[in-house]
DNA sequence: CTTTTTGTGATTAATCGGGTGACTTCTCAA
DNA sequence: TTGAGAAGTCACCCGATTAATCACAAAAAG
């Protein structure tokens, strides 16, 4: 009965959401009850009484507590289905409007360039999990994927992976372990895969401070990414480069062909 | 080229979506850059020079931008594709974090019942809608609805009609205009249509201060819906009731018996 | 070697949100 | 009727966050 870490982690979430801490734990205070008064929901969630009329007077406008206007009034919270559809909709508003406003924003360009060399450096989980798929997806040729952690291989990646093979790309994907590659050799049946021969990929015996690898790609032989994972933070970090002649690329041409894929040399 | 306007309102939506309001202006002027180092985009943001490192770095760390750490660093934002499906992953985790929390926390309830005559209050587009739809669904044998402006006819609500008709409800769908009635026969062809009779949910005079009727739904005779759009902010407001004895619904039957749905008659 | 540009850090100012108490109105019971 | 307590509204304080400026060291550029 961890009601409680629930609860909490509820009205952090919430707050991540784009609500007040005092919304957040009135919320979820009413999500316990059937109805409540403010001096209740006070007692129950640790708000300030007389902040509770604030609070849920948002919360109502939101679309996510009714109030009945008696006295004492007496309010509750809409059901968790109706509460997660509201807000999935809000969201998918804001996010509809923003393609439609910076979709329709002129590019001035100034033609910034040193064409040459570029390496670019992004983190976050899922921006790094797109950037994963739209390059695969881009891809003519041939795309050699190692994935470091099985939490890696997700359906969008899976999808990536089964479009762009169905269009005569070959697929080469390493694992570091047995269990991973059955794994991949189910979900994405046409692939080559192997179990890499880079030692220093494995995060068996990470300690506190070792970085484990997360990804590595090579699309078409000239854009490569690669992340790592954070020991402590658990953040994703990736490095990113375009362009046959760009350094990076070089470099990981050159580590494939050396021990990476045993069978198979993509070097020259 | 209004794309001024544009530029304003991303930045507000991005704002929205729980960034800071240089990380909004930075990701913005990005957008419109190919890359860019941090002195071109302090100058077409307005976000002083030296904050804009911070910003970026938030922004890179969030996946909508990629940092090459060079001298001088350039920055340049992920594609519009990227950047919402990241934004649209996020939200989504979150959502279904609050899924799994809020449904495992136990209701203590309380009891706390004065069961009669309660009439509950709620705001906001679309919690409204969300609850409209429950309510449809939720219907054993029939189901009155009188929709007040064309905008109001979303897919769900059409889905929620569609699917409860198939249960054998019966179905008794009003308009205010003919071409709005069309627009129902033809998206929920087993329904029962008609114009409505009541004049004063006509919108046409609707002056400055005029409130319009939205939606009125009244389901199995005892529960009832009705909403308003307030004259400026246009924002919608419902009040709602349960119970067949409940003076709100009392109320509701004898107004339709009345004029509302001439040939067929609610009342007892 | 000087001058400008770049990046970091600290510091100030303003805004926002959490927290508390005064005060009016309402309800209920004596 | 009246008095006590509860309900609801306001206004205020204070701490944290964020916008905005400044001072300074390192690095490029000329």
């Amino acid at each position: 009965m961890d009601t409680n870490e629930n609860m909490e982690e509820a009205i952090e979430v919430l707050q991540q959401l784009g609500l007040k801490e005092y919304e957040a734990r009135c919320f979820v205070g009413l999500s316990r009850l059937h109805s409540g008064t403010a001096k209740k929901l006070s007692e129950m969630t640790e708000v300030p009484r007389t902040r509770v009329y604030d609070a849920v007077r948002v919360l109502e406008s939101q679309g996510l507590v009714e109030v009945q206007h008696s006295s004492p009034q007496e309010f509750r919270a809409v059901s968790l289905e109706e509460a997660t559809e509201t807000l999935r909709d809000q969201y998918e508003a804001r996010v509809e409007r923003l393609e439609n406003t910076l979709g329709s924003v002129d590019i001035v360009d100034e033609g910034d360039d040193t064409p040459i060399q570029q390496v670019w450096s992004l983190s976050g989980q899922s921006g790094i999990e797109n950037r994963t798929d739209q390059l695969i997806e881009e891809a003519t040729d041939e795309v050699v994927l190692v994935i470091g952690d099985e939490s890696l291989l997700t359906e969008d990646l899976v999808d990536s992976l089964n479009e762009v093979v169905s269009n005569g790309v070959t697929l080469i994907i390493g694992a570091l372990t047995e269990p991973l590659e059955d794994q991949i050799q189910t979900k994405v049946p046409d692939a080559t895969t192997f179990i890499t021969g880079l030692e220093w990929l494995h995060s068996e015996n990470t300690t506190e401070d070792e970085t484990a690898i997360g990804r590595l790609l090579l699309v078409d032989r000239s854009t490569i990414l690669v992340s790592s994972i954070a020991p402590g933070s658990k953040e994703e970090q990736a490095i990113f480069g375009e362009g046959f002649g760009n350094g990076l690329v070089v470099i990981a041409r050159r580590l494939m062909a050396q021990g990476l894929v045993p069978a198979h040399d993509p070097g020259q």
